[in-house]
Formats: structure tokens, C-alpha cells, sequence
DNA sequence: GCGACAG
DNA sequence: ATCTTGTCGC
């Protein structure tokens, strides 16, 4: 019921040009979701320890965490990062006793090679609405955004908008948002603003990725 | 052909 | 992702 590990990077790429078809972008997604997932995996040497936080979308306190370990199946790649890290955040995901309303990634969506990275392969998968936040560049080309919170400008691949870089904090470095599955640009970076109220990241993945670390310390 | 390259 | 000290600033 599950998509076997692929066994080579030919047959990575097959599976991902095989479910993009799958990809719902219509939108537009939820504008004030009360429950949001943040997913973050976490390495040390051949283990992973893979993170789920629930956060209430409106006061951001933390409503649900679960964390998996597992040993790590796929070598990294870029194009091919959700190889590594999909089966332990479904795994993770699977073990929720509530369903959140939106799932925000580490990394990108339809800012891809082959237009399906993570969010887009989490959220086809999951049937959830879900969308990338990625903390450094990857593909596409862009302007630098104004300074203040909130400025962005477009994130481009090919001649069409595959995402935004938006500025979630006065004077600090941009994140870059891509929508993942049924969710739209706008709604994306909407929600992104909504959960960065003190810091660059979100605050999904910033418990996330704290959960992530102190499941491989063994805590 | 040679680099670059989410996490 | 992870390996790592000190340092600037609120």
C-alpha cells in the first residue's frame, strides 16, 4: 500500500514523474487552519529520528509530537531528498491521533528539478494540504525581497512562478516557500507569516526540528 | 565537459 | 544533515 524504496536514482525519478500527475493545485488551501504539522528529520551517522509536531494554528501551542526512529535507506541527493526521508514522517504522521489541517515541510514543493519535492510527494501521499519551507536556495532564480517582514518576490524555473522568497523577519535572510498540494502560492505564504511571529522559521518547524534532535539523543 | 545542488 | 568557538546584539 505503500511506494517501495527505490533502488536506484532512475527509479527515484521514475516514481516522482509517475505522481506528479497526482498533484492537486487547485487551492486554495486552508487561510486559518486550527491545526498545523510541522515534519523534521534529524541525522546521526545510519540513523534517522523523523518528527511530527501539531501546533493550534491560531495560538501556536504545541498540540501533539511523535516521533519515529529508523535507520537510514536512501543516500541523499538532491532532487531525491524525500527518498529519504518520506517513510519515517508517513510512519510518524500515521501515529496522530488528530488530522492536521495543513503540513509545513522542511525543504521544497513545486520549486523542484521535476517539479515534486517533498511537499508535494508528503502531501499526495497524505491527501493533506502541504507546502515547503526551504532555508536556502535550491532551484529557480530570484530578486532579493525588500527588508521588512512580509516583502517577497517571485521564485522562478523555467519561465514560470514555482515559488516565493519571502522575508519572515526585518533584516534576516528569506525563507523559500513552494506550494506543496492543494494549497496555492498565496495561501502558502500567508500561513507562513502566521507562523513566524518571533523567528525566520516557523514555529511547526522549529519544534519539529527540536523533537527530531532530542528523539536521536535518546530523550 | 565542469560545477551546483532542499536536508 | 553534521562537524564546531567565539562573538555580536537584544
Amino acid at each position: 500500500m505503500q511506494t517501495q524504496a527505490p533502488r536506484s536514482v532512475a527509479e527515484a525519478e521514475a516514481i516522482q514523474d509517475e505522481l506528479r500527475p497526482l498533484l492537486d493545485l487547485t487551492g486554495p488551501g486552508p487561510r486559518r487552519p486550527s491545526l498545523v504539522a510541522g515534519v523534521d528529520v534529524a541525522y546521526a551517522g545510519d540513523r534517522l529520528a523523523a518528527a511530527v509536531a501539531v501546533l493550534d494554528g491560531g495560538t501556536l501551542e504545541v498540540v501533539e509530537q511523535v516521533t519515529v526512529g529508523a535507520p537510514v535507506a536512501f543516500d541523499y541527493v538532491p532532487g531525491l531528498l524525500a527518498f529519504r526521508e518520506l517513510p519515517a514522517l508517513l510512519d510518524a504522521l500515521g501515529r496522530l491521533t488528530v488530522t492536521p489541517d495543513l503540513i509545513v515541510c522542511d525543504g521544497y514543493g513545486l520549486a523542484h528539478p521535476r517539479r515534486f519535492g517533498l511537499a508535494c510527494h508528503l502531501g499526495v501521499l497524505t491527501g493533506l494540504p502541504a507546502i515547503g519551507v526551504g532555508k536556502t536556495a535550491f532551484v529557480g532564480s530570484y530578486a532579493e525581497p525588500g527588508p521588512e517582514r512580509g516583502s517577497a518576490s517571485d521564485l522562478t524555473l523555467d519561465g514560470e512562478v514555482v515559488g516565493r522568497v519571502l522575508r519572515t523577519r526585518d533584516g534576516v535572510k528569506p525563507v523559500f516557500v513552494s506550494v506543496g498540494h492543494r494549497v496555492d502560492l498565496d495561501t502558502a505564504c500567508h500561513n507562513v507569516l502566521a507562523l513566524t511571529p518571533s523567528y525566520r522559521l516557523p514555529e511547526t518547524t522549529r519544534v519539529a526540528d527540536r523533537l527530531s534532535r532530542r528523539a536521536l539523543a535518546g530523550l
